[in-house]
Order: structure tokens, then sequence, then C-alpha cells
DNA sequence: TTCTGTGAATAGGTTCACAGCT
DNA sequence: AGCTGTGAACCTATTCACAGAA
């Protein structure tokens, strides 16, 4: 298949979001002009993201919604669920444990591990935290394809190493640091004074 | 000044955490090189970025930790500290008033609001929760230039609104919608969810 | 007529490659 | 010699604009 960026597949997701809520809505049908309105883009934009992946309109009338709905859920690995271990019992780690917004889509936390002898044993959200030093052997009985890495920045690539290992091939990290891995696991970093730093900038560049 | 990519800010913003990761080992001086294999990038795009703003460096020599380092944090407005008002006393809110990055970087919570009776009053980190109808009246005595919605989706909206006329000039989204904002108010939308729909599309499509 | 699908045109971002300081 | 600064070349993404199906 070809390349696919990153910015059509975020765009995608939005698009999914969308005709979530018109098929609640109850709307069969739905145009690129609508869609664009909604996720902030262009009417060409949506049609050129869904056009790399076929061509799911009618002309004259717009998408099913339906229809495009499970598409883009096809396309965007959206149609089996997920296990999903979290690594670091922090504030962070526990805010996600319980969000709903990854349950919902399909992404399960199913463990989560700590290091800190007095973390280890407790309960997050229906969870018991477990030493990180059984991560190994659990992933081996319960294989797992995603990670989320909410350590420490010091301990993060230590953790990341052991993942990929263990034979995880996605991770979400919050930690504030470069990680390096093989080219057949993906890293997807999400660091968030980086972001406020994207908005001191512009509030002080206008 | 001209246009620079959010790309380019966001570099920046990497580049000033190994020059003060540098300056914390004693180096004195940094090549482009260093910069971009820290980065994950190359020499040509860290050379490129910084010359938007200036030259900096000396040839054969490359920058000065230090220099480069101030120059950077005046470039991304980190000179000065912010004021942050939080809305919203979830889990996710919780973690992030705690957070140590942003204080490092300037970035101050100084009041947390919501609207549920239950938590208003609560302690945060030292913080109060206020009841989020005391919002427009609070930043009128103590102007603050960024908020962060931590609310659910559906009173997202309604609370940008509120502080778009407060005064707000910058806002770091958390809730799962677009949001509408005046020209002059920047908003970055964090959506976690989203993330992990990227990485599930990396694993469906390998 | 309406709205999709898509080549072509444009804009934007990255990499190349080399002149020019130190 | 070493490394920066930067136009030019290249590549990628977005927008335009229109032919064609409903």
């Amino acid at each position: 298949m070809r390349k696919i960026s990153q910015s059509t597949v975020r765009r995608l997701s939005l698009y999914l979001r969308f005709l979530e809520q018109s098929d609640a809505q109850g709307l069969t049908t739905i145009s690129s002009d609508e869609l664009a309105r909604r996720g902030g883009t262009t009417s060409a934009q949506v049609r050129k993201d869904l056009s790399f992946f076929g061509s799911f309109g009618k002309r004259g009338l717009g998408y099913s919604v339906p229809a495009l709905t499970a598409r883009l859920r096809d396309i965007l690995g959206l149609k089996r669920s997920y296990r999903v271990v979290l690594v670091g019992a922090g504030k962070i780690g526990g805010a996600l444990v319980q969000y709903q917004g990854f349950r919902q889509r399909g992404f399960h936390v199913t463990a989560i591990y700590d290091r800190d002898a007095q973390k280890i044993g407790t309960r997050w959200n229906g969870l018991v935290v477990r030493d990180v030093k059984h991560l190994e052997a659990d992933l081996k009985k319960e294989p797992t394809d995603i990670a989320i890495v909410v350590t420490p920045a010091d301990s993060a690539q230590d953790v990341v190493d052991r993942l990929v290992r263990a034979g995880v091939k996605a991770i979400l990290n919050f930690a504030p640091v470069q990680l390096a891995v093989p080219p057949d696991v993906v890293v997807k970093t999400v660091n968030m004074a980086l972001e406020l730093e994207t908005l001191s900038y512009a509030l002080a560049n206008r």
C-alpha cells in the first residue's frame, strides 16, 4: 500500500468520530463538506484522504454514514480490540487507566506495572499493580501489541527495551525522552510540556 | 516575522531540552550534528530551523551551549513565567496539576476549577478547587494567558467561550472535540485516544 | 444539479551541497 | 580542516478545478 501520511491518519480518526456522532443522530448520509467543516479542514482534503483507500462516496449524494464508518474502522485497525499494558503507576498512569476514551475504542488496559514496592499490589480501577519484573513472563503468557509508557524519563528506554523484547509492537510514550526502537516497532511520543511550549511560542511571537 | 512551521517550533523545544542536558553535563559547545542525533533529525534540519531566527553558531566550531539555550528560551517565550488555570478537576486534571514538567518550564498552575459540588473545595496539590462560576471574576483580578481544558467533551466549548471572554489567549485542550475560537486565540488539542489510533493504524497496515 | 474522485498546480517542508567563516 | 548558513533541488502535502456519476 502507498505510504499514508501521519496527518491523513489523524484526520481519518477525526472523521470517524464525526461519523459516529452523525450516526447517533440518525443521519444516513454525510458530505465531504460537512466532514470538513467539523474537522477544521477542506472538502478536497477529506476526499483526497479517503481516495487513498478507495471510492466510498456517491456523486451528488455524499457518503453513507454506516458504510464509511465501517470502512474507516477497518482502515484504522479498529475492527479488533487491543490489549494494552501500562508501565508506570504514577498520577498520569492512573488517569489513563480509567480513561473511558480508550476502552470505547477497543483499547483494553489489561495490566499495570511499576517497580515501586509502595505501589505494587495496590488497586487501580480494578487492576492490581504488578511488579515490573513480571513483565516478560506476563507478556509471554498474554501477548500484547500495545504498551503505554508513563515512567520517569530515566527509566523509559530501559522499559521500552524490555517491552520490545517481549514482543510489543506499538508504544505510546509519555516520558519526555527520545526513544530508540527497532524499525518494526512504532512509537508515538506525547510530550505535554512541549505542547505548552508551542503555545508560549505562539504567545511570544504575535 | 516569517511564518514558522509547527514542526520547526516543536523541534526547537527538543533542541532546548538537549541543550539544557548538555549544559548540566558541563558542555560549552554543541554541533548541529549532535543536536540532530539526539532529536532524531538531520544536521541540515537543525541548522535550517535555527537559521529562521538568526545565525547563532560559529563555523568550524558549533554552537555555544549557554548562548543557544538562552536564545531558544527567548524564541520560545520561556524567559517569562506563565500563569495557567486548569478547568476540570478529574483524573487527568489531577495528574496535570502535579506534573513537574510544567513548573520546571515556568508554567504555574494557579487555579483549578470544576462545576461538581463534590469536588469544589477539595485540595489538589495545594490548590483548592474553585467553583467554575468564579472563573471570570478570578481572571479579571489575575489576568492569565494560558488555560488547560480537561472537561468532558460536551462542556468544553462552553468553558472555552468563557475563557476567551475572560482574556485567555492560549488553550491546551484535552477534551476530544474540535474547538472554535477567535483568530487571536491559539488552541492545541491533545487527543490521547486518537494517538492510540495512529498506533492501531500502523499495526493494521504492515 | 449536486457532490465525488482525481489529475494538475501550488505551497510547504526537508535534504543537498557547497561557499565561507573560524 | 571542521562545521555553519543558505540558496537550490527535491519531495510531500494541500488546494484547485473540473470531468463524471447519481
